[in-house]
DNA sequence: GACAAGATTAGATACTTGTCTAAATATCTA
DNA sequence: TAGATATTTAGACAAGTATCTAATCTTGTC
C-alpha cells in the first residue's frame, strides 16, 4: 500500500498544507506565507506531497497553484476503513 | 490531529505489524517472527502502535497479547474523508 | 536584454527514527 | 530459589528527514 502517501500524511506541517488546500487551490506563496519556516522548506514539503500524489501543481504564469487530489486520499481511507476500522465510519 | 497516529502508520513494518493483528490477535512473539528483524526491533514498533493508541496490549501469562484498537482508526478515517476525500468513499 | 518576483534545487546541518546487541524484567515450572 | 521462556528497555549507530542559506530557474515587465 502507497507508501509515500502515509509518509507524507506523518508530517505535521504537510497535513496543514493539505488543509489549506481543502479550503482552495493556493500558489506556493500563499502557502509558505502561512508557516514560519523558510519558503524553501514549504517547496520541500509541496514536492514530498506531489510525489505522493496527494496535491497536483499547475504553473500559472508566474505562480505556481497547487490543489488537492483527492483519489489518492480516497484510496488511503479505503485501505484503512477495508482493513481496520471495524466497518463502522459515518 | 492525531499526530502519534500518524507517523506510526508510517512505517511499513507497523503496517504489516497491524495487517496481522487485523486478522487475530497475536502475541509479540507471533507477530515478531513474521519478520526478518531483531525480536527488540518488533517490540519498539509495537510500542510506537501502543502509545499512538492503535493497538491494545494485556499480559496473558508468560506471553503478551496485542490487539488492533479500532477507534483511532475511525478517528483518523474520519478526519481523512471529513477534510480531504471529496465525500465519496463506500 | 536586464531586472524583479515567484518558486525550486543544491548542499549543509541537526534531529529523528529504525535497527542492532546486550541487559533487564516478568512469568512459569521444577 | 534457580532456570527457562517471553518480552521490553537501554545504549549505540546508521540512515532518513526537516530545516536553513545560497544558488538556480521561469516568467513577466521595463
Amino acid at each position: 500500500m502507497n507508501d509515500s502517501a502515509f509518509r507524507a500524511l506523518a508530517d505535521p506541517t504537510r497535513r496543514r498544507i493539505l488543509e489549506l488546500l481543502a479550503e482552495r487551490d493556493r500558489t506556493a506563496g500563499e502557502i509558505a506565507e502561512q508557516f514560519p519556516i523558510a519558503f524553501a522548506s514549504v517547496s520541500h514539503h509541496l514536492g514530498v506531497l506531489k510525489v505522493a500524489g496527494l496535491v497536483a501543481a499547475e504553473r500559472e504564469g508566474q505562480f505556481i497553484r497547487y490543489r488537492l487530489n483527492t483519489t489518492v486520499f480516497q484510496e488511503v481511507v479505503r485501505y484503512l476503513m477495508n482493513r481496520f476500522s471495524g466497518g463502522n465510519n459515518a
